[in-house]
RNA sequence: GGGCCCGUAGCUCAAACGGAUAGAGCAUCGGAUUUCUAAUCCGGUGGUUGCAGGUUCGAAUCCUGCCGGGCCUACCA
């Protein structure tokens, strides 16, 4: 409803002035939120159209004022110096529609989109960093879904690169251990924990004799034959800590749709199709002297103008120094020209499928797929989708910038143009959480901001050791609140806030700021953080259960008369309450700005959910405020304290709407 | 060398195609509870937005040049 104001604001001001200056060249209005609600709802900045219309701010700001006439659910405009024109929402219209949760028609969106998000290699455990990147993406998720998105939840996996390679050394090099030992150890409760330590010491191995690397180069070229030993325990392990990556994730509600793996990229042969056309059309070129003599390659993305720049003939040939190897001079092909593949699958555009089987049930019946070579016959289509969004941290830009110019070079501009890389910063640590971790730092580490987390030095904090100490720190807190609580309802009331807390806490950093990671932030329930706004909701709910009153249906049964919501709204004093009813307003808004990114640019600026923890945030805090100012239940005046329960119901409503987005469910007490 | 990102209060972060007095949390200091549970609220302290220019009615935001930091830049994945 907020957004639908503001739309038709724009709309109606640019109409007037358009009016009155026929055939004059506008610049688009603006609607902006003015730094004071005694100022207004709306301001509108007149200072762009002073020039084009050769007239003062202020005269024009007036002239719209006096001639815009009529707009429903604006109540009145001023004008301010120096060039404003502040804009009052109507207060009772607005909260009228806000109690009656009444929205305007959702614009039709057609097209199924692809988030792909986690994608963590499947050698080891999952650590914060993978947390940053799988709770970016679900919540993305939600936020398209909640827009009523159509949306495929992929993670795609590495199971046959290095990083597993290196495991399987550790398994069958180092430990010596048999098909069947590893079998029985992919049993234990925390098999990723296992390889995470043995990855470790897998790296230092390869430190001591650079000779053991060629274990690794013969360990990965067996991987890739299927009928392999070796193979067989490569997928034995990355399968084993799969399941364990989708556990952690599912304890944070993260669910996945499909789970393609590299395997079968390699065995249905996708690079295969895509090489074709990639040679077909020009997009590769094959090196026959230099330094990539024998390769085939293509441009660095975003290095040499589409055109000819100097020296360079429109030849078809490409700089050294801007040539990115895609094929070897072996003949086998690199990560990126895997990438090329499945994507082209991803939009439709290459001509091969997967297989496809059932992988893992979520207790909420559903399942969850895996590319497999032959597969069931009946499963979900997946894939062949409009739009794709891939979650995945700032340091790939660069390769993902080369797929899509490869998809620009093979002519399908539509799909280039709707492939979004949902580009974030990496978490670090702090130098003092390093150190709490045991670790030892050299004097140069101990000055720097962060420390980088690095998996194969088994460095860094795992998911699960996160999620274990935040739940223990939240029960120890629920457990000295509600000692009358049985043990599962206080482990469930813990869990809740504890994911509340890391989720939150994932989510109140913009993309582009490199996390800190630091133990007493992310362990803190205070201040801006989950919990702060669960324990909000947590009050509303409770002040309708000592009510005895239905806080989901109070809103349905009740109405108010505008004369009486006017005088709650408007009268003296009454500002406070309208900003709580003008912030709840804004869910919709702000989900709308998270999807679409801040700035309607191009090439777009992709999506910040970071703003919907801004918007829970100022949410709760306005509720807090509120709560300790009025009491409610022993308002005397029945009508007003109708009033407020209806306040305290909308609130309620879009504090739970905007967490559930976020992932965050509201514990009943706290 | 080239490309991308960052530099805002003691710390961690915000700031809506450039807009009204640069805001929060933490920390610190001082207050608030017989009430809908204080995981809360109110108030104080704390800023030359890295530096220097430029663009204009107006710059943390755009441009240029410095200073400082991070990431990418492999016939690794």
């Amino acid at each position: 409803m907020y957004r639908y104001l503001e739309q038709r604001l724009a709309q109606r001001v640019l109409e007037c002035l358009e009016r009155r200056h026929p055939g004059a060249v506008l610049p688009a209005v603006v609607v902006e939120q003015p730094p004071k609600v005694e100022l207004g709802d709306f301001a509108i900045p007149i200072f762009p159209f002073a020039k084009p219309l050769r007239s003062a701010p202020l005269k024009i700001a007036e002239a719209i004022r006096a001639e815009i006439g009529a707009v429903e659910g604006i109540a009145e405009m001023q004008v301010a110096p120096p060039g404003y024109l502040n804009v009052k929402v109507d207060r009772s219209w607005m909260a009228a529609a806000l109690a009656a949760d009444r929205k305007p028609a959702a614009e039709i969106s057609s097209g199924k989109i692809l988030v792909e998000h986690s994608s963590i290699n499947p050698n080891k455990a999952a650590h914060i960093g993978h947390l940053r990147n799988a709770i970016l993406g679900d919540t993305f998720v939600r936020l398209l879904r909640y827009a009523g998105r159509e949306v495929d939840i992929q993670n795609y996996i590495d199971n046959t690169g290095v990083q597993v390679a290196d495991v399987v050394v550790g398994f069958t090099h180092i430990e010596k251990k048999s098909r069947a030992e590893i079998e029985a150890l992919t049993r234990l409760p925390r098999f990723d924990y296992y390889c995470w330590d043995l990855y470790a010491r897998v790296s230092q191995w390869y430190e001591a004799d650079k000779q053991n690397r060629q274990v690794r180069l013969e360990t990965l070229h067996a991987i890739e034959d299927p009928a392999s030993e070796t193979a067989v325990i490569a997928d034995l392990i990355s399968t084993a800590v799969l399941r364990r990556h989708l556990e952690t994730m599912d304890r944070l509600d993260i669910e996945y749709d499909f789970l393609p793996r590299e395997s079968e990229i390699l065995h249905l042969h996708f690079w295969n199709a895509a090489f074709e056309k990639l040679k077909e059309s020009g997009v590769l070129t094959f090196e026959s002297e230099g330094k990539n003599k024998g390769c085939w390659v293509m441009r660095r993305a975003g290095t040499g103008k589409a055109s000819t720049t100097e020296g360079t003939e429109n030849t078809g040939e490409i700089k050294e120094e801007d040539q990115k190897v895609i094929v070897r001079s072996n003949g086998t092909v690199g990560y990126v020209g895997k990438d090329i593949a499945y994507h082209m699958w991803k939009f439709g555009l290459l001509g091969r499928d997967f297989g496809y089987r059932k992988f893992y049930r979520y207790p909420n019946e559903h399942d969850c797929w895996i590319s497999s070579v032959d597969g069931e016959k009946d499963h979900p289509h997946f894939g062949d989708v409009a739009e794709i969004y891939n979650v995945i941290d700032a340091r790939q830009s660069e390769a993902q910038n080369t797929v899509i110019e490869a998809l620009r070079g093979l002519g399908h501009g539509e799909a280039a143009d709707h492939y979004t890389h949902f580009s974030y910063e990496m978490v670090a640590l702090t130098p003092r959480c390093a150190a709490e971790l045991g670790y030892t730092l050299s004097d140069e580490d101990k000055s720097r901001s962060y420390i980088e987390v690095s998996g194969r030095k088994g460095f860094g904090v795992k998911a699960d050791d996160l999620l274990d100490q935040l739940i223990a720190s939240a029960k120890k807190e629920v457990d000295s609140r509600h000692p009358q609580l049985s043990e599962p309802e206080r482990v469930s009331i813990a869990t809740q806030i504890a994911i509340g807390a890391l989720r939150y806490f994932m989510l109140k950093y913009t993309r582009q700021s490199v996390i800190a990671f630091d133990f007493k932030d992310a362990l803190s329930f205070e201040g801006e953080t989950g919990p702060y706004a669960q324990y909000a909701v947590v009050r509303a709910s409770s002040i309708f259960r000592k009510a005895g009153v239905d806080a989901d249906t109070f809103l349905i049964a009740i109405s108010f008369s505008a004369p009486d919501l006017a005088a709650y709204l408007t009268g003296e004093g009454s500002d406070e309450i309208w900003e709580l009813w003008l912030a709840s307003a804004k869910t919709s808004y702000v989900i709308d700005q998270c999807i679409s990114g801040r700035y309607k640019t191009y090439p777009p600026i992709p999506p910040e959910p970071a703003y919907l923890a801004k918007h829970v945030f100022q949410l709760a805090q306005l509720f807090n405020t509120f709560y300790h100012r009025h009491p409610i239940l022993s308002e005397p005046d029945e009508k007003r304290k109708q009033f407020l329960l209806a306040t305290v119901a909308v609130v309620r409503r879009e504090l739970i709407r905007t967490l559930a987005v976020m992932g965050i469910s509201v514990p009943p007490v706290m």
